[in-house]
DNA sequence: TTGATTTCCATAAATTCCCATGGCATCCAT
DNA sequence: ATGGATGCCATGGGAATTTATGGAAATCAA
């Protein structure tokens, strides 16, 4: 299944709109390039399509080759397929890590999420997140106060996941 | 498979109607062209039928020719054959990427689409898609936003993929 | 010729490549 | 345990290359 992303990173954004990525990502975007190592820096993709307002979701190129895989299972031509290319193909970008460790996210990317000097990157197991860090503290970290107000005082997340049922 | 195209570019048409095919979909040309790169530019093959209203339709010489397999494997005349050869085969143009890393469209071609000033470039993974700037925001981003406007609040396009049945 | 097309050249901006630095952690020998 | 060496990591600056795009010269067609 491939090693999951995990944790969360800051990272400073050069004037060029270059950051590192996190060493600990780049161990999973490498065990998720096949070319890798003969490859030495590991591709992977950003999606940033409508329907992500302040941040873009970063996956590795195998889990893309699953989902593009899932797309060409819809029947060519059907308004299905033609919806999920534009959505996701038509709102993705490659690239690749260069050999310092940083990927250069393009003006209209970094415009895209209000990115200016400080990057948060945000493990979400099979993808992460990348925020400009004010944003992710206003809107993000804001939301999640607000929904544990929510929820029991000794409330446990691990308790969000179901059980498999016994074989 | 070959390589995906990717994202979606604006360019600059001039009055020849010379435009620039965006660096990344020239990168995915080049890798469909069997005689890359011994011949250095590119091949590619410009669809235009009926049934394409506002836009046209790239794909690479490899993809192509899968398409041309997949017709002769209909029956010799059959409609069938006939139908596919009349609006596929009879409505396609071969052209190449020249050293600049433009293609100059036919004038009808341009009127088809009504191609000013402003061309967009929309990937569709084994396809990308010619559109004039104008047409596509008033007509594929307007019908983007009105769908968007019909899903859910944190909709994720991601889920319009069919999940593989269990094996 | 005259207009259209194609080839070639020019340039500015953007992007990529390459090298350098300082910091932190790890390892190892004393 | 200590101090030094080693290596990886994040980050900066500059050189070199690539892109997109405009225009001129050359070629072709009617």
């Amino acid at each position: 299944m491939g090693l999951s992303f995990r944790g969360e990173f800051s990272q400073k954004v050069d004037s060029k709109g270059r950051m590192s990525i996190p060493a600990d990502f780049r161990r999973v975007l490498e065990a998720g390039d096949p070319n890798c190592p003969e490859t030495p820096h590991p591709r992977l993709v950003v999606l940033y399509g409508p329907h992500l307002k302040n941040c873009l979701h970063v996956y590795t190129i195998d889990d893309m080759a699953e989902i593009e895989a899932g797309i060409r299972r819809l029947p060519r031509g059907s308004d299905a397929r033609k919806r999920a290319s534009r959505m996701i193909l038509g709102k993705s970008w490659e690239t690749d890590v260069d050999r310092d460790g940083r990927i250069v996210l393009p003006k209209d990317l970094r415009l895209q999420i209000g990115l200016e000097a400080e990057v948060r990157m945000v493990a979400m197991g099979d993808y992460f997140e990348i925020w400009s860090a004010e944003t992710y503290s206003a809107v993000e970290e804001a939301e999640m106060s607000a929904y544990l107000e929510t929820v029991d005082d000794n409330f446990d997340p691990l308790t969000l996941i179901p059980t498999v049922p016994a074989e």
